[in-house]
DNA sequence: TTTAAATAGTACAATATCAGTCCTATTTAA
DNA sequence: TTAAATAGGACTGATATTGTACTATTTAAA
């Protein structure tokens, strides 16, 4: 169903608890109680979280992890992309040449387009947006894929 | 990585071949040897489909399939939701009361917007679209989410 | 210097999903 | 009556995902 993979769930859910105090070192341990996670799962996804630099970590006691960047400047498809590699619909709209039917298929660039598309509108969902629940929503009334 | 399932990047294949004539009554060994996809493959996809009613099949010798509507009145959304089910990108944005953190996450309500915004974007993209590889494309640099 | 708290990195088993195939029943044109 | 097709379901192997565990390393503080 064009589904997320849980661990990237848990990821937005995760950060979005630590948006709330962007400054404050969490431990793995704590974020899993604030969220009512298990804690080994949100471990498993501070580290994934920290190669790709949106999240800080600190070794040792008192050690932890806080945001990198602040909310209003980390996208939901910043940390999609962190989680589960390029944002693409296909296998071919992210790596070429992996496909057989490459040569004799004529999809191929719509699906780039389509991809493409698809990442814009989850680059205009900041962090910050995730923390306010009902306001400023998107406004999908308004929303068009303007063809040029 | 945001991924269609294999079967759902087949569907579209198949329908967007199927789209160059779509008054044509075609078998689906003929849709699988003029996609280079194997016929089993292509039968599964083209069951899954008629159910849906996008496409139309006809039993007995010289039955086949053709497409339902006009590929301009057939949107990627709506293939995508015949081969997967509803659009959405975690479980919780389809289906309510299946999550344990429901209660406690603030998330739920933005991440049906946002399945709603991914939802738009693929159903400004037709059938008819995906049979002209160059053009008219999405023009993406004009694609925005409008906040209201 | 020692200890405890904490992350880093890796590996692993269980589970779930998906893909691909095959078989039988039914329908229909010739 | 026969052959060509789809309908429907069942099955299996492959793949990916999930959740967990274990060990090494780092660091603050006693």
């Amino acid at each position: 169903m064009l589904r997320l993979s849980k661990l990237t769930d848990y990821a937005i859910v995760v950060m979005t608890d630590m948006a709330d105090e962007p400054e404050t070192v969490f431990s793995a341990a704590e974020l899993a109680g604030r969220t009512h996670l298990e804690q080994p799962t949100v471990a498993k996804v501070l580290k994934a979280l920290t190669k790709s630099g949106l999240i800080r970590s600190y070794r040792g006691a008192n050690g932890g992890y806080r945001l990198g960047p602040q909310p209003r400047n980390i996208s939901v498809a910043q940390i999609i992309s962190a989680m589960e590699g390029p944002i693409g619909m296909t296998e071919c709209s992210v790596h070429e040449g992996l496909c057989a039917q490459e040569a004799v298929c004529t999809t191929r660039s719509n699906w780039r387009r389509i991809s493409q598309a698809v990442e814009m509108a989850l680059n205009d969902v900041t962090l910050q947006d995730m923390t306010q629940p009902m306001v400023p929503p998107i406004d999908i009334r308004r929303m068009r894929v303007v063809r040029g």
